[in-house]
Parts: C-alpha cells; structure tokens; sequence
RNA sequence: CGGGGCGUGGCGCAGCCUGGUAGCGCGCUUGUUUUGGGUACAAGAGGCCCCCGGUUCGAGUCCGGGCGCCCCGACCA
C-alpha cells in the first residue's frame, strides 16, 4: 500500500473519548472509528489485523479438526425459547421485530441455533463427534461500552461447539480446543495464561478463561511461570489419542493459575515464590463443557449403538477476535505507539522515503516496494522525514526499511526493528531477502 | 440503571457565569522555505455553535424538553 493513497486518517491528537491506550492508539494510527457508542467502521490497517487474528485462530482451529461454517447475525426468537433463555437472557439482547411483527434478535451467541443446526443433520452416534466454528459479529447491548473494541457491543468472534458422544470425547474435545488456544495466542505473538474459571452448576475442571498479560487489564492474575515458558508450538500432540491429550493437559492444568475471585491463597503458598507471577489480565478467550444442556433443552437426540436416542455432549469455545485487536496493543506498545507481533501486524514492513523526488531515494524505495507489494506499507508521502518516523513508530510495523538520499546514493538501506529499537545498515539485496524472509 | 460531565470548522479546546452577531492551537489549501525525528513565514478555505421549543429588540450564551457521547459504580467475550 502507497500511503500517499491510502485510507488511513491518522491523528495528532487524541480524541477526548478515548482513555485507555490501545483505544487511543487504535483512533490515533486510524485502525478504526466508532460510529455509534459501542459499535466501531474498522479502517483497512484495522481490518487487516483484524483478519490476521482471524486466520490464525481459523488455522489453529481446522488443524485441530473443526469445521468452519457461518451462521447469521440475525436469529428467530423462536429458537431462544425452546431452550428457554429467550426470558432468561435479559436487556443485554437486542431484540427486534420484523415488518410482520416476527420476534428476531442480534445473536449473542450461538449455542441454540447450532444446536438446532446439528440436530437437523446428525442422526446417529456414527456421526461423531463433531466440532463446528464459526467467526461472526455478535451484539451484547451492554449497558456501558468502554474501553474502545475491547468493550464494544459489537464485536467480533470465533465460537466453537463440539458435540461428542460420552463424556470422555468431549473432554477430548474440551483439550484440544484448549491446544489450539494456547497455539493460537502463541502465533499472536502474545502471552496468554490460561485460568481456571467458575464453572457454575455444571461443576468440574472443565473451564478455562485465556488472559492476555497487560498492566491495564481487568482482572489480577495470579500463575506459574511456567505457563508462560512452555512453546506451546513444539509440543507434540497426538490429538486421536486420549492418553497423549490428558499428558498435555496436566502440562497445563498442573501450574496454578487464577484470576483474583478464584484465587486460592493457600495453593499459592506451594508455588516457589521465584515462580510466582502476579499481574493483571484481559480475557480473550474462554472455553468450556456444558453437558447436555442445549441438547437436552432443545430436544435433540441422537441413536446410540443399542438403538436408543441419547443427548450429545456438548462444550463452547469462543475467542474475541476484534477484542484481541485492543488487548494486543495493551501488551504491546510504548510511548510513541503500538508495536505489533510479527504475525498479526498489518504490513510486514514500513519503507520510508525521506526524500520523495531524489532519484537514487525513490529507485530504491521502489524495487523494495515492488518486491512484496501486498505485505509493505510504503509511505511515499510528501512529508518531512520527522513525520514519517512519527507515524511508523504510532503504526507499529515491525519493521522499518528507511531510504534517504544518504545512504541510497551508496545503495544501502538502513532497518529499525520496531520492538527493540535496533538499526542496522544494509544492502538492498540484503534488504530484499529481509523482506522476502519475513523476520 | 444510580452518580458526574460534555456536545462550538477534521482534531484538541476557549467563549456561556455577566445575551450584542464566533475565536485559538493543530490539521487542510496555495506560495516561498526547510530536508534524517511532527521546519519557518505569508496568504487562504472551512462553522445548521447537537436538535426542537420558549424568553428577549437580539440567544453559542438564559429557560424547558429531547437526542448523542464520555467518565465513576453495578455488569460483562
């Protein structure tokens, strides 16, 4: 993208709305612009870390097995008071009525409408298990948004809903989701701890909520420091084999880690206090097992080898993507802006031209920019080298290929990685295999 | 939903108390200048002062009603 023609409205001052920094950073480098309380237009650097979230989650969650499907925002009301939480759910949902004065809603979820979905289609214990996702806006009509796209009422999200057939497949299912997270936060380039969390009536171990390391979040965590040493990536899990998944998830669950209403101080005491982590944290992800309760309130049974119907077990597992977007630049930023991880940044690399018109300057800019056109930001613009930097350090691209008619008279260009600050000088071939190379 | 605040060019704000026909900084346009960390000067463009009603000779300013947005709390992916 040539910033001389792209979209993307930077500002110099911070809106008085925004409070909180990856709100502020987020209008300031023009990744997104509310349009009603709540509920945010997403500009195209946005959009693209936005869909790079979402094709790291969708990635993780097909390697796992599930399959992707899309349902619609919009659902009939009928569907809610089947499985009775039409009255239950409360002014949060948005409720709407059609020209035929038909009840319909903003879905906040989707555990009904693929409990219906399923049901419809699977007959038979044959037919599982069965994990289906997918990523869709959702409306929770909160009562105060906050926070910019960390607390909108809009908001993206990936949800998962596994149907097995006995408990033990849908604990299966339960840790690989729980790998796939883990995986998939990992890719972010972001920390995220898994926690126990309040299992309601249901009871059992089998709820985890994923918090986001950043000083500004909600909830104090307390963990293991040995949650955040393990490479999630490199581990080898068999996901067929029960056996191989319950070593796995004892990695995991063996380490304390709570937020502050599930703290137990007395557990905590057994952590050696070198390992002990304690901080704060912002959920973006929370699986868990449910049971029969959609299955069973909906009436959706399935034959079971002896011929007789029973409820599929069910879990859910959601991730907020658009949320992912604000609680990343909280984990990752610094006074002149954000800094984004390598997999979810919106362009690889920044070229700044300082001195747009210069033969040698451009020539350069120009073969960098023609080798990956789709993974650069070039900023051409007419600007003062000041105003480039300043908004390459605000943008956060890992990267920064710099091209002024100093070094470009010599052939080199000269790199700043955004996280460390660290310059290098190098050639243009040297720059191009950086490029092509992606790190 | 309780408490508080705000709504004035694109952004940040002043003006309102004490009514007299709208201003500052940034940004934008043009020219000159500058050219490796938000350059300087000059000349410009741009405003239904959130909306409706009332008081008044006259309302951005006072009064009433509405709408929108933000902050604290309770609540939450």
């Amino acid at each position: 993208m040539r910033l001389s023609r792209a979209f993307q409205p930077m500002l110099k001052e911070t809106p008085a709305e925004a409070q909180i920094v990856s709100h502020r950073l987020m209008l300031r480098a023009g990744l997104v612009r509310q349009t009603a309380s709540g509920i945010y237009a997403w500009l195209p650097a946005g959009l693209r870390v936005l869909n790079n979230i979402a094709r790291i989650v969708r990635e993780e969650q097909d390697r796992i097995g599930a399959q992707e499907v899309l349902m619609p925002t919009l659902q009939s009301a009928e569907l809610w008071k089947r499985s009775g939480r039409y009255d239950a759910y409360g002014p949060e949902m948005l409720r709407i009525r059609d020209r035929h004065e038909r009840d319909l809603l903003y879905g906040p979820t989707n555990e009904e409408m693929i409990t219906d979905l399923f049901g419809g289609a699977v007959k038979s214990y044959r037919e599982l298990p069965q994990t289906l996702y997918h990523v869709q806006w959702k409306f929770r009509d909160e009562i105060r948004p906050r926070f910019g796209v960390m607390r909108g009422r809009e908001f993206l999200m990936k949800d998962a809903y596994s149907f097995d057939s006995s408990y033990e497949g849908a604990v299966a299912s339960y840790r690989r989701q729980m790998l796939a997270y883990l995986r998939s936060f990992q890719r972010m380039g972001v920390r995220a701890v898994p926690m126990v969390a309040d299992t309601g009536p249901i009871g059992g171990d089998l709820s985890h909520e994923f918090l986001i390391l950043a000083p500004t979040g909600e909830s104090g965590v307390f963990y293991d420091a040995s949650l955040e040493e393990q490479d999630w990536l490199a581990q080898s899990v068999d996901l067929d084999d029960e056996a191989s998944l319950e070593a796995f998830f004892g990695r995991v669950t063996g380490s304390y880690a709570a937020t502050d209403e599930m703290h137990d101080a007395t557990k905590w005491e057994t952590v050696p206090a070198e390992r002990r982590r304690e901080g704060r944290g912002i959920e973006v992800g929370h699986i868990f097992y449910f049971g029969t309760k959609y299955t069973e309130s909906m009436g959706i049974s399935v034959s079971g080898a002896d011929g007789a119907p029973f409820f599929p077990q069910m879990g859910s597992y959601g991730v907020g993507i658009s949320r992912l977007v604000g609680a990343i630049i909280e984990a990752s930023h610094d006074d002149a802006g954000i800094i984004w991880p390598e997999q979810v940044a919106p362009w690889r690399a920044a070229i700044l031209n300082l001195k747009p018109g210069d033969q040698a300057t451009d020539a350069i800019c120009e073969t960098l920019y023609a080798s990956a056109p789709d993974a650069l930001v070039y900023d051409d613009r007419a600007d003062r080298a000041g105003v480039k930097f300043n908004d390459a350090d605000l943008m956060g691209h890992p990267l920064q290929l710099i091209v002024g008619p100093r070094g470009a008279a010599a052939g080199r260009v000269e790199v700043k990685r955004r996280a460390t600050g660290e310059r290098s000088e190098m050639s243009l071939d040297e720059a191009l295999a950086l490029i092509a190379s992606g790190t």
